[in-house]
DNA sequence: GTGTAATCGAGACGGTACGTCCAGTCTTACA
DNA sequence: TGTAAGACTGGACGTACCGTCTCGATTACAC
C-alpha cells in the first residue's frame, strides 16, 4: 500500500486557499458571480491547480460545504419531547436563516448545481440535505418511542416530506408561503385524509 | 386612452420566432446551453430585438412557458372518486414525464432560472406551479365533499405539500426517490402523527 | 421647367438642424464619434430624413462645410506688397488655428472623410482647399505684377505646392515641423536648385 | 537583467498570423473593411490575443507596416547625376504605385489612422514617411556636392517640401493633379520668386 | 373641400462589430 | 510531479450603430 507518489505532493495550503476563496466570493456575489478565474485569483493559485483537483465549480462549492469552510446556516432540530413544537421551531429557524444573503447564495448554488447535472451536483445536493435528513429521522424515531408517531408510518418517507416542505419554502422565496409554514407542517403531521 | 405609440410597431412574428427558438434550444441542450446569441441566430432575429423586449434569458423562458410555446409536460389529475388512487396516478404520470429528455431540460431550466434571476423567478415559478396547484385544490375540495378529507384540513396547504413532494422527486432526480413516491404520498394523506 | 413636385416639400428647418448637429458633434468628438444616429437624435430628426437627403456621413459634413454651418478656421491671405511676409503670416495663422481643439477635430474629419468615402471625398477635399487655392493664386498673380514672381513660373502649381506644405504641416501634427514652416516656405520661394 | 517573465511566453506564431491577416484583409477591402473580428478570425486567433497586445486597429497596421509584413509600395530614388530627372522619376513611380489597389488601401489606412488614433498615428505616419525622407536627404546632399543645389538651401526642408508634394498628389487622388507633377516639381526646384 | 402624394418624427427590424469576460488548455521557470 | 503565472483559442456577453422598414401625422398641390 504505497500511497507515496513521486514528485511534489499536493499543497494543502493551496487547497485551503481555494476553498476559502470560493466561500468568500460566494458570500459576496452568489453562485453566478463565482468564476474559476476569480477563485484562482483570490486564492493566489494557478488555474491549472483548480482544474487538476476539481472538475467543476460545483465540486469546489461542495467540498467547501463539506469541509466546513463555507458558513452553512446552522439549524438545530431540538428534542423537547414535543414533536410538533420542535418541527415548528426547526422550520422557523430555516426561514429565518434564508433571510441572510449568504444563505440565499448557497441555496441558489444548490439549485444551479442540480440543474447543471454533473457528477458533483448530486454530491452537493446530498450534502445540503443529508444532515437535515439524518436529524429528522433521529427525531422522528425518538417521537415514535414516545408514541407521538403512528406505528405504521414510514419514518424515512416522513423525513423526506418534511425536507420537501422545507425545500418548497426555500425555492418559492415567497414571504406568503413562509408565513403558512405551520399549516404545511400540520398537513405532514395529521395528514389530509379523514381518519 | 392613447395606447398608440409612435414608430414602427413591435413585430409579433419576431416575438413568436424568439419564443419558439428558445423552446427548441431548451429541449435540446437545457437551460445552460441556451444563449442569447443562439436564440437570436435560430430565430433569425437581431440580438438587439432580444434585449429590447426581454431583460434576461429567464424572462424569455418564462414568457415561452406562459405563452404555451414551450412544450410543458401535460399531467392530468383525474377524479375517479378515489382520492388516493388519483393522486398516486398523478405522481406516477409526473415521474414518467420526467423520464423524457425534454421535460428534464425544462425542469432544469426552471431550477436554473429561479436561481439565476430574482425578478423573473417568481413569474416563472408561479407559472410552473399554479396550474397544478389549481387542479390539486379542486380535486381536494371534491374529496372534501365526499368526506374523504378531514373537515378541519387546510386544503390549500395540502395542495402545497403535494406540490412540495412533486418538486422534491423532480429535483432529487433519483430513481430510488421516485420508487418511494407512494410512501411519501401516504404521509401526506395520513400524516405522521398518531391520531 | 416644373420643379414643383407633389407632396409635402422638404423641410428647410430639418436640413439646418441636421447640418448644425453635425457641426456641433464634429467639434466635440471628431469624425469618428460622428454617427448618423447621433446626428438624427441631436437634430430631433428621423433617421430616414438623413438617408433621404444625404448618402453618407461625409456628404453631410461636406454640405455643412460648404454651407458655412461648420466653424471652419478663417485664415486670411493679406496683400501687403511683400509676398514672403504675407505667405509667412498666412502659414502662421494656419498653425495657430490648428492649436484649437475644434479645428484639429475638423481637419481630422477631413482626413478621415477623404479616406473613408470615395464619392464624397473629392467634394469635401475641394471644398476645404479651393478657397485657399483661389486666394493663393490671386496673391501670386498680384506678386507677378510686382515682379516678385519669376515670369516663367507656373502660378497654379506654386499655389498647389503651398497648399501641400500647409497640408503637410497640419497632418504631421508635430510642433517641430510647425516651427520650421519658414524654412519650408523658403524652399517654395527660392527653390532648392542652384540658379 | 532579468527579462524572463513568469508564465507562458508570447506566441510569435500568433503575432505573425495577426500581422499577415491584417495585411491580407487590407489588400482586399482597405482599412475600413478591416475589423478586429475579421483579423482574429482569419488569423485563427482569439480576440483577446489581439487586445492583449495591440490597443487598436491602427497599432496593428503600424506594426505590420514596420515589420515588413504588409507589402508597402517600393519606390526607389536613383542617383543618375541629374537631380531633376531622378526626382521626376521618383514622383512618377509614386503616382504609378498609387494606381494599385493595395497602395490606395495603405494610404487610406495612413489617413484614417492619423485621424483616429493619436498614439499610434505618429508611429504609423513616421513609418510611412521616414524612409522616403532619408532617401531624399541623401540624394539632395549628393546633389549639393555636384553643385546642383544652391549652397544656402535647407536640405531637410527641401526634403519635407518634396514629401508634401507627394502627399498632396496622393491625397488629392486626382488624375489632373498627377499629370501636373512635373510642374509642382519645377516649383520646388526653381522656386516661385524672382531670383 | 377632398383626394393624392411626399414629407416628417419616431422607433423597431435584421445585422455587424465592438471591447470585455470567462472557460478550459497549454507552456514556461521554479520548487 | 506540483505550482504560480500567464498566454492561448474559443465563444457568449451586452452595447452601439448601420441602413431599411413601417407606423401615424403633417403639408403641400390638384381636382
Amino acid at each position: 500500500m504505497t500511497n507515496v507518489r513521486p514528485g511534489r505532493p499536493r499543497s494543502e495550503q493551496a487547497r485551503r486557499a481555494v476553498l476559502e476563496a470560493a466561500g468568500d466570493l460566494m458570500s459576496v456575489g452568489g453562485y453566478e458571480a463565482l468564476s474559476m478565474e476569480g477563485i484562482a485569483a483570490r486564492a493566489g493559485v494557478g488555474k491549472q491547480t483548480l482544474y487538476r483537483w476539481w472538475p467543476s465549480k460545483a465540486a469546489i462549492v461542495a467540498e467547501a460545504a463539506l469541509d466546513g469552510t463555507m458558513p452553512l446556516p446552522q439549524v438545530l432540530l431540538l428534542n423537547s419531547g414535543d414533536l410538533r413544537a420542535d418541527l415548528t421551531e426547526w422550520l422557523r429557524q430555516f426561514i429565518e436563516a434564508m433571510q441572510a444573503t449568504e444563505s440565499v447564495a448557497l441555496v441558489r448554488a444548490l439549485a444551479a448545481a442540480v440543474s447543471a447535472d454533473d457528477e458533483a451536483s448530486h454530491l452537493l445536493y446530498d450534502q445540503f440535505t443529508s444532515i437535515s435528513r439524518h436529524a429528522l429521522i433521529e427525531r422522528l424515531l425518538s417521537a415514535a418511542d414516545d408514541g407521538q408517531v403512528r406505528p405504521d408510518a414510514d419514518i424515512a418517507a416522513a423525513a423526506d416530506v418534511l425536507l420537501s416542505v422545507n425545500l418548497f419554502i426555500v425555492l418559492a422565496r415567497d414571504p406568503h408561503t413562509a408565513a403558512r409554514a405551520t399549516d404545511l407542517l400540520d398537513i405532514v403531521l395529521n395528514g389530509v385524509a379523514s381518519p
